[in-house]
DNA sequence: CGCCGCTTTGAGTTTCTTCAAGGTCCGTGG
DNA sequence: CCACGGACCTTGAAGAAACTCAAAGCGGCG
């Protein structure tokens, strides 16, 4: 379903934006004049893949999507989670190569952005450049702490923390509150996000059920005891960079 | 030692940025005459902490430096190794708050370099913001990579991986060659970027070697079969998007 | 109702860790 | 010149965390 220009859309984006830097007006014009086309994926599949070269960008506007590689026979990676508001691959205006693979994780509606304006926007506007540099920025810094948790963090603490992570996020851009929040994605895809298995994860999950931390049903995440749930992740959610957080 | 303004300190990094993208005279010439302050650090110290807020970059002239976390009760992960020609704290720039620690690993010679100067430069020269922002880029495609080794891959093909990677990085900047590089970094230091314990990375390394792929001796690594090793590693330089690589 | 994808559970195995103790190398000081 | 100390490397033995393989249970959707 092609669309013009739908301002709706675009408001996504502003207010992922605003959950981490000042706009002006006239950038927000801006950014809500960019052309989009609007499209509607089913889950599981792939939107860009490693080796592709793209002349647009993505934005997610409703559902859930996530990077990943492939390595070996079958075994997979995934680099990041993307909610509504993201931008998964604003890499490839200046990284022409995709090293990696986005998919949707579940049903999801898109907006793709041509490069060149967006490239237009930032020439126009360098403080937008800033901006869009400082949210791949804090990308990195998600990815630096994933590392941290595959790297020194046990499988308990490191789920916990991916919740953490994930809850924050969410509330950043007014799709979560109260410590609770969807969570659609399987025991597999955690597993493949954390470095474990999808049976290690089962079971760990069990754990954190047992220790009342948290209640998982019906893709709804509920972290009952926050404060144990950050203690058990050794959360700091500083590397959020969350300076300005969204009103819901 | 601080110096006014010294061509040599900035032609590392204009080498470096020059690896990755192209540079005109003009560029090149605003590079070479930014205000830096060289300063000789000992082994192991602390440049930037988690928590500050940097008022300046750092240029790695010589050495090797390191980004890491401290989680829980003193076990470490190390993010990234640098090495001249690397501004490891480039983000400081656009977030400010730093949520990881940058600590030398050998001697080193560093130039710092003021956010005003640099934000300047930007300014004037929106091409360097450009190649500036893709040098992070390249920095997250590096964590990405980094996570697929800590969440996939087994000890064996992690430290293949990191070798195969440090390698291909000293060459691109004229510092290696004919599958020899120096490797400054100590047993612990491997395993604390890899997610593993000294004594396996002790054992796994024996194995390498035992496999006739390394020698590892004296601080310097020799792949005397790199075909192999990268085998092994299932390596594909594609993430570190070394399109210019640089002249020796 | 039945299928398919996802979750759960069990049993056995592997990888990696922990703890502990020597060994080597190298710089420093007597 | 040698003894000493500290940082780093190496090795052994035991244990824990996580994996593999396999099967059964659950639940939503067509």
């Amino acid at each position: 379903m092609p669309s013009a220009s739908n301002p709706h859309a675009l408001s996504m984006l502003v207010r992922k934006l605003e959950s981490i830097a000042h706009l002006s007006d006239e950038e927000r014009e801006a950014i809500l004049s960019l052309p989009i086309r609007v499209q509607a994926l089913p889950s599981r599949q792939d939107i860009v893949r490693e080796g592709d070269r793209p002349s647009q960008c993505c934005l997610i506007l409703d559902g859930w999507a996530c990077r990943y590689k492939i390595v070996g026979e079958g075994r997979r990676q995934i680099l990041s989670f993307h909610i509504p508001g993201d931008i998964p691959d604003l890499q490839s205006l200046h990284v022409h190569t995709m090293d990696h693979s986005l998919a949707t994780v579940t049903k999801t509606t898109v907006a793709f952005i041509p490069h060149r304006a967006l490239l237009d926007l930032t020439t126009r506007f360098p403080n937008v450049a800033a901006i869009f540099w400082r949210d791949t920025l804090i990308d990195a810094a998600i990815f630096r702490e994933w590392m941290t948790s595959m790297g020194r963090r046990p499988a308990y603490g490191r789920i916990a923390h991916l919740f953490c992570e994930m809850y924050l996020k969410l509330e950043a851009v007014g799709l979560a509150a109260e410590h609770r929040c969807t969570l659609p994605i399987t025991q597999t895809d955690l597993a493949d996000a954390l470095g474990l298995t999808n049976v290690h994860v089962n079971r760990t999950l069990r754990a954190l059920r047992g220790d009342g931390l948290i209640t998982l049903q019906h893709n709804t995440l509920i972290a009952d005891r926050w404060d144990e749930l950050t203690e058990a992740a050794e959360f700091d959610p500083t590397y959020l960079h969350l300076e300005n957080r969204a009103a819901g």
